[in-house]
DNA sequence: AAATCGGGGTG
DNA sequence: CACCCAGATTT
């Protein structure tokens, strides 16, 4: 695909009508969240974070809890693992918390407890990718860019470059290049967390066309009018018993047990989970990967949350 | 490129 | 039960 012709073919006057279509949708229906006005990269890298693969609706909740508890990037770094896991609680991927950890470690140790603002800094960090790198430049220091996600990707990929279904058709590449031309100079703080809202609520998986103000310009709007099929975004495997199930279930009884300072043998552990004898080799195994990934700790025969025992000491 | 990593919610 | 979600990392 000639990436330069795509580009020039977005008509320049479409370009206006969609920055102010959209903007006066935000008057009335952007949610304003605590890290989007205040240029707090402390609070711009936790939202980021929290924001991985999480709908909207459960962010707030879990950002204050994380803030109220580690209102800082010291304390946060200073906090125990298992601190750490019992505040992330059941937020869901709890590697998120222990890379978000690891990478406030980092802030304090190596960059003198400032979060990096160059994006070639900030994507070396664990947990951190292009999407998280760009909401800590956007918010936390005002940079006027695009962070690109799952909705904007939708959005810019229908409207602009005409597939029903951008995951699979458009090229990311030309998604990023687009992007950067709708972006209305000096409104990046605005404009991503607009058109994040908008793809959540109107331009989503299976759109609602009829209530969209761009449907007029949208290049997708009439394949997507025909009805045609639209796939999945990613394939979807069964939740129930599977690896991720069980591991949930793991750190869910540790985190009640480090909770009431109880102590805890591996074995007991397995044997309240399951009777089951395979099922029972296969905790086994996912035993020693959360270990393998700091998430639990074992020691001799027992086991806990975090990354060592005595869950209220440092572990740097 | 495909698999893996939670958990809550919707239909 | 299938699918979705303000992604990142490993295989």
């Amino acid at each position: 695909m000639n990436l330069q012709f795509e580009i020039e073919r977005i008509p320049k006057k479409n370009v206006g009508l969609i920055q102010k279509l959209l903007m006066e949708w935000a008057k009335d229906n952007k949610i304003p969240f605590p890290w989007q006005n205040n240029r707090n990269p402390y609070y711009a890298l936790v939202a980021g974070v929290c924001a991985q693969q999480t709908q909207m609706s459960r962010i707030l909740e879990i950002f204050n809890r994380w803030i109220d508890s580690f209102p800082t990037i010291e304390k946060g770094a200073n906090a125990s693992r298992a601190e750490i896991l019992q505040v992330w609680g059941n937020a869901g991927y709890p590697r998120r918390a222990a890379n978000l950890h690891k990478t406030l470690k980092i802030c304090v140790n190596k960059y003198d407890s400032i979060i990096p603002h160059d994006e070639d800094l900030l994507i070396q960090l664990p947990g951190v990718g292009p999407f998280t790198a760009s909401i800590i430049q956007i918010f936390g220091y005002g940079i006027d860019k695009t962070a690109i996600d799952t909705n904007i990707t939708r959005i810019y990929g229908r409207v602009i470059c005409g597939d029903p279904q951008p995951v699979h058709e458009s090229d990311p590449k030309l998604i990023q290049i687009v992007a950067a031309q709708l972006l209305p100079s000096g409104k990046a703080h605005i404009w991503n967390p607009t058109l994040m809202d908008f793809g959540a609520t109107v331009c989503t998986a299976k759109p609602k066309c009829d209530s969209c103000i761009l449907k007029k310009i949208c290049v997708a709007r009439p394949k997507l009018h025909s009805g045609i099929e639209l796939l999945p975004t990613k394939k979807t495997s069964t939740f129930m018993n599977s690896n991720r199930y069980w591991r949930g279930k793991i750190l869910k009884i540790l985190r009640e047990k480090n909770n009431n300072s109880e102590n805890f043998s591996r074995k007991n552990l397995v044997v309240s989970l399951t009777k089951d004898l395979d099922l029972q080799e296969k905790l086994q195994k996912l035993i020693d990967d959360l270990a393998k990934e700091e998430l639990i700790w074992l020691q001799e025969n027992m086991v806990g949350l975090g990354d060592s025992p005595g869950s209220n000491r440092n572990s740097n």
